[in-house]
DNA sequence: AGCCGATTTGACAGCGCTTTCAAAAACATC
DNA sequence: GATGTTTTTGAAAGCGCTGTCAAATCGGCT
């Protein structure tokens, strides 16, 4: 071991040895696991005050065989749509005694089993996964052994773990419909990355809808996008390359449909009087597009609570009840009549 | 101690007994820290294997009294424009043998306090603060003690600390000069939060450009916001009100700038025909509004890489050059030449 | 075979904290 | 004041790992 930093840090032995009790009375006092006199716990709190004293978070961890704290795992820490839901996670663990460990893992699965080592090394109790491209055997493998919560997924995780997927199917389905019943019958999608089961329910959607109101199915008003603008922007110029009748543009998320947006700005089309355009997620910023942006919101943050009681009540072996999470339309100027 | 649960946790002196050596042994293939024969290594690695066996990271950190952690403290995990230099942290960490520690304060200064508070207890090895709000003499303070690197003020840390600041005032005047330049003489800027070294800094450029072009500075061409977007729509509703005629509009970032083009819309002004609209920091949006907006690129992710590689090569005892960070003004159609 | 230096190994202490267990102190009761 | 009961305290063991140190093993030579 190298000859301790300087002026070494203060141990709890010290603030024992400086307020004149024993160890053992000072850690009575930081765990509050037994009373203590009044008089004694004063001197040792004025001396932990004196000399700075930090508990060693590794040195409780390892006594207590318990770390406090939770796993959380998400797919892209520069997402605005998944930092919703951890910004919901701090929240649903503020004053459970448990504290958020983040990891990113950048969409990439090597990433993201190293991360979960990680969180096995760092003895997290529970887990929280944001999307994400870990197989389900994993995920399965992973709530065998300890709570665990998986956001976009639709698995069987056994008595003590959930995976939370809203009915994204039904919704983009009522999104279609709406521009079914705006007069729009050209509709384009631009689709997800098929490894999301989002992508894939909001293309199932999509069909539904249309076929529902007796309009086929046309491949070629589809195209592949990736979640993030550029590929909304490459995908709509194909669209329009293809359809230029197309009049209604259904994108798998807001992301893509920003980049939508520009590609019909760059067209000269406007929107909503030649094109009109939705999304799905409503991220903060699709109010304040121009137009506002028609979407579907998923209560992320809310979410992300949940996931966080639910873990959190897990630990504590209690049930959790799962509430209703709806998703909901937001209807707003994107969306127009059909032209002419 | 609850009496352990059931199939209990694999141990190192497991393995060691799995594979018949002794746990310095296992101990030193782990840590790599001496040579041992190739067939022992082999055993052990197989015990490994077939134990699934996971280091405790809390046993490790206390023996070797070092944590291989830095903590991250950002001011908003929801924001986009710090989430891109955390993902730059994240990077700028990886292979260095650290992990971050991330952690919001929600521009709330008590949770930043708790923060740093946990980041002790962690024993991190060092601090990475994001904006925030935190005083002087907190950080000050904290750069005593360890490798500290501060994006958004600017303050002297010592030989072991770094603010980063770039010269936000220059390219706030450049902005606006470019304005001047297309013509416009009636242009208003929404501040951002004065606790701010960036926003002031803006606000700063903003008038030094409009006394070099020899324009008044008038108090009701600006108005205060947060930041975030709908003080941006709010504020421009009060710009618009006092002075009918102005043709432009600087925000003091573009979260801000969002919420103007709204409100833009919303009074039936286009941009950038009846008014030019600017941001700054260039989110990863902003070049998919439509128009594209104009806006100063801040490059957070090099940034946040860069701070990154100061904190440890402070701890590894090297010195870090510090690199010459350039803002870069992005151009685009957001602005336009004065109508008329 | 016998010896020396180099390499590989194991025993053990200790990192800072919690917790059990038994002893000490405080309080009640007769 | 003696005795029983309850509360408060301290000593000590142990959480899982790493590093030191000395013992064991190995290889090469004579």
């Amino acid at each position: 071991m190298p000859p301790a930093a300087s002026p070494r840090t203060v141990t709890l032995e010290d603030v024992a040895r400086e307020a004149g009790v024993s160890p053992s009375t000072v850690s009575r006092i930081l765990t509050g696991s037994a009373r203590v006199r009044a008089d004694k716990a004063a001197q040792v709190r004025a001396a932990i005050e004196r000399l700075g004293y930090k508990p060693n978070a590794f040195a409780r961890g390892l006594a207590l065989g318990a770390s406090g704290s939770v796993g959380v795992l998400t797919q892209d820490i520069a997402s605005p749509f998944y930092n919703d839901a951890l910004h919901g996670i701090e929240q649903g663990l503020m004053g459970s005694g448990y504290s958020p460990l983040i990891i990113s893992g950048h969409w990439s699965t090597p990433d993201e089993t190293h991360a979960v080592e990680l969180f096995m090394n760092r003895r997290v109790e529970a887990m929280i996964v944001l999307g994400g491209e870990l197989p389900d055997k994993v995920l399965k493998g992973l709530s065998e052994k300890l709570p665990l919560a998986v956001l976009g997924r639709r698995l069987d995780l056994g008595p003590t773990g959930v995976s939370v997927s809203l009915d994204n199917r039904r919704a983009a389905a009522e999104l279609v419909t709406h521009l079914i019943s705006r007069g729009h019958r050209s509709i384009g999608h631009i689709v997800g990355p098929s490894s999301h089961l989002d992508a894939r329910e909001r293309l199932a959607g999509y069909r539904e809808a249309l076929g529902a109101a007796g309009l086929p199915f046309v491949e070629t008003l589809t195209a592949q996008g990736d979640f993030r603008e550029p590929s909304g922007l490459i995908a709509t110029g194909q669209l329009l390359a293809r359809h230029p009748e197309m009049t209604a543009l259904f994108c798998a998320n807001d992301q893509m449909a920003y980049g939508a947006r520009l590609a019909l700005y760059r067209q000269g089309l406007r929107v909503p009087e030649d094109v009109s355009l939705v999304g799905f997620d409503d991220l903060p910023g699709s109010s304040y597009t121009a137009p506002p942006l028609t979407s579907v919101r998923q209560p992320m943050a809310e979410i992300g609570a949940w996931l966080a009681h639910f873990v959190t009540a897990q630990l504590r072996g209690q049930a959790a009840e799962t509430p209703n999470f709806a998703l909901e339309l937001r209807l707003r100027e994107s969306v127009g009549w059909r032209r002419g």
